[in-house]
DNA sequence: TTAGGGTTACAA
DNA sequence: TTGTAACCCTAA
């Protein structure tokens, strides 16, 4: 334990963020075979990847704990994977992490409860219980808000106007990086591909939008 | 090969 | 002295 430390560079901790990104959390070897990253992380070995990886998601959390940063790394294993030709993930609107709270059910109570902020943190009850609700339900695409809310209604007793606040809430957590907002497109290939390439703006018909905690790869 | 726990170097 | 980041060790 002798050696040097070697600080990590804003350019090798993008490429692991690019690797993690493209091959997935965990998959260090790969990420370090990638010839796209493998020049700028030739200095590091995989070990190095998870461990900077782990420090990473400390400092994000904020917290200074390692085992919150086990459990951020832990939800971003999923991966969505596109093996239907007639549906596409085109976006990923959003992408941050998040933490989990202890979510455990609750009698019915106003909307104003559901919405009150928990403690110190900024979570409410409702954006821990879609939290718990996405994670457990782990559908790998995500899931679409119909079924995070059934599975709130099977596990809790949400107030009357629940599928209102739901939807706010799903779009709060979207726009701050919370949550993922995934768009799915509803179409042939070809048209698929005039999404990608811009030229092609699906009707609101034509897409749905899942929901996701965690990264992608 | 990876995850997770432990140790050590370093900066504030 | 303390917290954080990098590194090491070991089990699976």
């Amino acid at each position: 334990m002798g050696a040097p430390k070697q600080r990590w560079t804003s350019e090798e901790e993008a490429a692991l963020r690019t690797g993690v990104a493209k091959h997935g959390v965990g998959n260090w070897r790969t990420i370090l075979n990638d010839p796209e990253l493998s020049s700028v992380l030739r200095y590091r070995s995989n070990v190095d990847l998870k461990d900077k990886w782990r420090n990473m998601n400390v400092t994000v959390t904020a917290s200074g704990s390692r085992d919150k940063a086990r459990t951020a790394v832990k939800r971003t294993r999923a991966a969505p994977k596109n093996n239907d030709h007639s549906a596409a993930i085109i976006t990923v609107t959003s992408d941050a992490d998040d933490e989990i709270v202890d979510a455990k059910p609750i009698a019915s109570v106003s909307a104003e409860a559901w919405n009150a902020s928990t403690s110190k943190k900024s979570h409410s009850r409702l954006d821990n219980i879609i939290m718990e609700a996405i994670k457990n339900l782990n559908e790998p695409t995500g899931s679409h808000r119909t079924t995070i809310a059934n599975y709130i209604e099977e596990q809790y007793w949400p107030p009357s106007d629940f599928d209102h606040l739901l939807s706010a809430k799903l779009k709060d957590l979207a726009s701050s990086g919370k949550l993922i907002k995934v768009i799915v497109i509803l179409a042939p290939y070809s048209i698929l591909m005039l999404c990608l390439c811009k030229k092609y703006k699906p009707f609101k018909s034509e897409t749905t939008r899942w929901y996701h905690v965690g990264k992608f790869n």
